[in-house]
DNA sequence: ACCTGAACACCGTTCAAGT
DNA sequence: ACCTGAACACCGTTCAAGT
């Protein structure tokens, strides 16, 4: 554990501390994003070196931890419901809602190096409602997986649009525009509504589905060969 | 378009063309990852200097962008099938394979600003799937891009995970293994399995659920308030 | 014990100059 | 037209030295 008083004898009293590290490290993420942390910069929004950090934590991917860490410690437990299917998409969203607050957290989540304590809410609600919905246990962690995929996915697609639309037209749009109708004739007829729609948040409706399927036992399903 | 010949006169002779550039950049790519993939990698590895470069290419994006182009040029259509189910699953799982070939692909691509010709295959085939199916345009389009979340979602995971598998032991691992049964019993019964099933591909049973739920017709889901 | 400055080995990009 | 070297403004990290 880190010391927070100077111990017994001898050396200079801290004039930053851990906590100080990760509250400036913190607001340098909400304000300039994760591509402009870095030691020097929230050294400077410390008020202090970059070198001096490195009494602090590590190096900088410890410090992203730190920073999850602490993100993560306001999460609060997602209720139980009687309905397992409810407790689902209650969950889900909940941690959809979490990771989108802040566009940083799930760029430094995608790594998966993190887990704390506080987010394993999620898995725990959505593993027990399918479970309860009559999964085998390995089933239902597959299930959790895909819900986690297609969270993880809206969320990074999300934010990088997102930033790229500062950046410009895209070679998308120019791509979609210039269409040939009877080559890709579904597209082409869709391309004058594509920006509308991709700009709408339908994650909702999308884990809907995803839950419906997942529910369904497999034996119900048409499987193609 | 670049030319491949020195104009009617003066200048002197190119010896780099663009085309070297890419094929540079994408040995250093599938060798090395696109984190490694700078200006000064390529040139090396294309036999030049770093500003050299900058005859060929804006900036370092441009060249990224390049890169995507002349993978997605490998794309092949996928094919029409008389049931629209198995030709949605079909498109999603070509999809997934083609990103899954080379990680370095998933990454780039994420965010959001290519979209070549080739590639476009993969949406029209499953939008055309889920409007024969009996979708409307629009929500077909939204069934496309809770598809594409869930598969991007699936390789940025797969690809982070190979990557700090290599950097030992994950924080991850750590607090799975110290869970407490009272605390979170579901994820306490499945932390022996959750390394095993983590690493298995399941990509397509998820698949398979959120097709299986998005041919669903709304009003036969149970819609939680 | 805590902090600093200088240094190392990197980045992307610009710009004036050479052939 | 094509390519180069030097330079600018950055990185993360190490290390010897100061208080």
């Amino acid at each position: 554990m880190a010391q927070r008083q100077s111990p017994g004898r001898g050396g200079r009293p801290p004039r930053l501390s851990r906590d100080d590290v990760v509250a400036a490290a913190r607001r340098v993420a909400a304000r300039d994003g994760v591509d402009v942390l870095t030691m020097r910069r929230v050294a400077q929004e410390a008020g202090t070196t970059a070198m001096a950090l490195y009494h602090y934590v590590r190096n900088r991917e410890e410090l992203l931890l730190l920073l999850l860490d602490h993100y993560a410690a306001g999460i609060t437990s997602s209720p139980e419901r009687a309905d397992p299917r409810t407790q689902i998409i209650d969950a889900a969203t909940a941690m959809h809602a979490a990771l989108a607050a802040e566009p940083w957290v799930a760029e430094v989540l995608s790594s998966d190096r993190l887990l704390s304590r506080a987010a394993l809410w999620y898995p725990e609600r959505i593993i027990d409602g399918l479970v309860r919905a009559g999964r085998t246990p390995v089933a239902a962690l597959r299930g959790y997986r895909a819900i986690w995929y297609y969270t993880v996915g809206e969320i990074l697609i999300r934010a990088h649009a997102a930033r790229s639309r500062e950046a410009g037209p895209t070679v998308r749009d120019q791509v979609l525009a210039d269409l040939e109708p009877t080559e890709f004739p579904r597209l082409a007829g869709l391309s004058p509504r594509w920006a509308e729609v991709a700009g709408q948040d339908h994650f909702r409706s999308g884990l809907t589905a995803l839950v419906h399927g997942l529910l369904q036992p497999e034996s119900d399903r048409p499987n193609p060969p």
